[in-house]
DNA sequence: ATATAAAGGGACCATCAAAGTCCTTTTAGG
DNA sequence: CCTAAAAGGACTTTGATGGTCCCTTTATAT
């Protein structure tokens, strides 16, 4: 249990890429698809998540591409892992009150409330600098 | 993402209605199902992966039911956890080697190995004693 | 011995999300 | 205005989840 996707998977192996890229050199999705090995058209929906969430740039057209956001060192794998996969929650009772008809009484949610914490911690910890090669 | 199954949720209420009764008071699956509310024959396969994983003792025929294999004190909420979802693999490389293509140079494995260790710890840490009410 | 009350187990089905493809549209440069 | 890219929508495929059904085994009570 608790498996990260693949989609999650791939968007992590895509962004190190990038994160591993001189400063300023813009990349282009089929040149990121073919290191890391992943169907670029999975990428590709992959890559329009992280410029949606404002966490790498993008640009079309001839010469277009793709760009980290900011320093590898400000964006963490919290972010990279939240923006394609949804904030982590391991129960569905745990942040949406109500979601869970055995609400008031449910002795187990806080259990995993301190679950939630500690991986978001963890991963908030770890920057793409870190995983940069 | 990282979200609790169904089959886990509901292998939860059901152990933790038996933790609530009376020790040595047999429980039949009927009973547990329409209290905790889980389709019977769903809750059915959910104690037959408890039974074989010896957390909880099963008796057949008539007087039969199910009984906590231990006191509540005993068994720990990741041991229910992994006896119906298996362990907790945050991501496939962390624990079999050669799953991961990349294995060596894998910077995100230790991260993925610490969320892990976090995670089985504090439901380790937690039994159903506590849970019970 | 036989009827009955339970759990065990296998086969099966339905639904839904994950994984991936394809095609058209928009944007930008040469 | 042609070409190179990303954006976006629609679609398909695959597999896991969630669940049902039915038959078998085991045990008890009459």
């Amino acid at each position: 249990m608790m498996e990260l996707t693949r989609k999650g998977d791939y968007a992590i192996r895509g962004i190190i890429y990038l994160a591993s890229q001189p400063p300023n050199k813009i990349s282009l999705l089929s040149e990121i698809a073919a290191a890391v090995d992943v169907p670029q058209t999975f990428l590709a929906k992959i890559f329009q998540q992280f410029s949606k969430t404002g966490i790498v740039k993008s640009f079309r057209g001839t010469g277009g591409g793709f760009l980290l956001a900011g320093p590898p060192e400000d964006i963490t794998l919290l972010q990279v892992v939240e923006a394609v996969e949804g904030p982590i929650l391991p129960n569905r009772c745990v942040l949406k009150a109500g979601e869970c008809e055995r609400d008031v009484t449910c002795t187990v949610h806080p259990v995993w409330h301190q679950v939630q914490q500690k991986v978001r911690g963890i991963l908030a910890n770890i920057t793409l600098k870190d995983l940069a090669t």
